[in-house]
DNA sequence: TGGACGATTGACT
DNA sequence: GTCAATCGTCCAA
């Protein structure tokens, strides 16, 4: 196949490319320093979502979700927090997946400093993610097969240990089942007591 | 050119 | 459970 970096498993719709994150890898290397995580929650967008930053097209702001799976797309939220995306699917189309809940696996000292506290507290939301990896806007559009951040494949998870529900904090297309995260894991948010549809 | 809002988090009651 | 912090982006006029 073409050189794609790997990611030719992200080359497909972006609610089948989702799950199929769940259990791969994101290591960090910026600062001199290794921080690598395992992905356990995700939400799916794409450009024919209401709710997606892509939806009315093509912005300088959102123009690393169009450059094609294995890009990294950062974006800030309320003006604080970075929030990391692994853009999927071919270049041209406006799809990604946002990053919302991870576990340490190495470099946790590091991710600890960063974040000035442990436990679930350290990666189980989307900006805390973007803080323990030392994400910034300047990474967004960078390669995740040999830029700062990296995305390492994983085996996909079977399909008992990954439930689906519905997205967090957004207020278009709230009630579509694109959350996509590995059941049981301490580092999956609560959110707002967020339902979910497979959860029980 | 001006104004409203956001794919959030953390502190406080 | 409730609410402030904080600023770039996007839409309306």
């Amino acid at each position: 196949m073409a050189d794609d970096g790997g990611f030719g498993f992200l080359e497909v719709s972006v609610d089948d490319a989702a799950p199929r994150l769940l259990g791969c890898e994101l290591v960090s290397s910026i600062g001199g320093e290794e921080v690598r995580v395992r992905i356990v929650e995700v939400e799916a967008y794409d450009q024919f979502d209401p709710a997606s930053h892509t939806f009315r097209g093509e912005t300088p702001r959102n123009r690393a979700m169009f450059l094609g799976a294995g890009h990294l797309y950062v974006y800030r939220s309320h003006g604080i927090h970075f929030c990391c995306n692994v853009v999927t699917g071919e270049a041209g189309i406006g799809s990604g997946v946002l990053i919302r809940g991870a576990e340490p696996v190495h470099g946790i000292d590091a991710m600890i400093r960063r974040r000035g506290r442990g436990g679930a507290e350290l990666s189980n939301g989307p900006g805390k993610i973007g803080q323990a990896l030392a994400a910034d806007l300047s990474l967004s559009g960078t390669s995740l097969a040999d830029g700062p951040i990296r995305l390492i494949r994983r085996p996909a998870l079977s399909p008992e240990q990954v439930g689906i529900g519905v997205r967090v904090g957004i207020s278009k297309a709230a009630d579509l089942p694109r959350r996509f995260y590995v059941r049981g894991n301490p580092y999956v948010g609560r959110h707002h007591g967020a339902p979910g549809l497979s959860e029980g």
